[in-house]
DNA sequence: TCCTTGACTCAGA
DNA sequence: CTCTGAGCCAAGG
């Protein structure tokens, strides 16, 4: 996968979805940690990429093709953020695969966090 | 061109 | 835990 420019959005679409078509079955990952494993644009620095990687990764999944397991990404909370009649059906599809939400609607990102392909996250690389 | 909005996130109260 | 404000980028009116 290659990462030309920051005004790329179709690459950087493509790639997001690349990203999102590995997560396992029982597994979610969240926008800011997909952004992540793609490199921060040249004159960017890292707190912004962050940033606004998360809104491009959103923006990415929202337009995914069919084949991408876009329920199986929230947010950093480990919430949906969706409403309605989505948030419902986003909440099916993951508990269809055996994620457990608790009375609060929440994942606990600790047991079902997806920790990317071999090198994958860490805090540190997170920055946190 | 300016202004608003968004499937975001973090730090602080 | 919830609510705010600030920070980022892009798209659309």
């Amino acid at each position: 996968m290659k990462y030309t420019s920051p005004r790329d959005k179709a690459g950087y679409y493509q790639i997001v979805w690349q990203v999102a078509r590995l997560i396992p079955s029982g597994k979610v990952s969240t926008y800011g940690d997909l952004a992540a494993f793609i490199p921060a644009p040249e004159g960017k620095d890292y707190r912004s990429y962050r940033a606004f990687g998360a809104r491009w990764v959103a923006g990415a999944i929202k337009n995914c093709p069919d084949d991408v397991p876009w329920h199986r990404v929230i947010n950093s909370q480990g919430r949906i953020s969706l409403r309605g009649a989505a948030h419902e059906q986003q909440r099916k599809l993951l508990e269809a695969e055996g994620v457990a939400f608790d009375e609060r609607d929440r994942v606990d990102l600790n047991v079902y966090r997806w920790i990317g392909p071999d090198t994958g996250l860490d805090d540190s690389r997170l920055g946190r």
